[in-house]
DNA sequence: TTGGTGATTGTTGAG
DNA sequence: CTCAACAATCACCAA
């Protein structure tokens, strides 16, 4: 079981933000629920929240995340999951070679 | 077959 | 541009 970094991993994100590319085309993995879930809350967390800077919104987000009933982060994993399909659609076409290459 | 790793995703806000 | 908490993810590759 994966704990070390899955245990709650490196949210501190101290490391390195950007991850660094090591594929061709780098098909990236699809979003994550809590971006859908942010993208919508941000404004309706940021309008409860007036003034507060990203540090508290931030956290504001996450626990209302979690507030959420399962079934309320349904839509948001639904595309979670959907976007994850669109993924798949890159890794697809990342290890195809067909033998499509641009030009060249 | 299984495990764990890394890479990624988006918000805001600012120097 | 990149970072920073916040959270999820989960496909990828190897032995």
């Amino acid at each position: 079981m994966p704990k070390a970094a899955v245990a709650r991993g490196k949210t501190a994100t101290k490391e390195k933000t950007r991850r660094t590319k090591k594929d061709p085309n780098a098909p990236k993995r699809g979003l994550s629920a809590y971006m859908f879930f942010a993208n919508e809350q941000r404004e309706n967390v940021r309008e409860e929240n007036p003034g507060v800077s990203f540090g508290e919104v931030g956290k504001i987000l996450g626990q209302r995340w979690k507030a959420l009933s399962e079934k309320q982060r349904m839509p948001y994993e639904a595309k979670a999951a959907a976007d994850k399909k669109r993924y798949e659609d890159e890794k697809q076409a990342y290890n195809a070679d067909d033998g499509e290459e641009e030009s060249s």
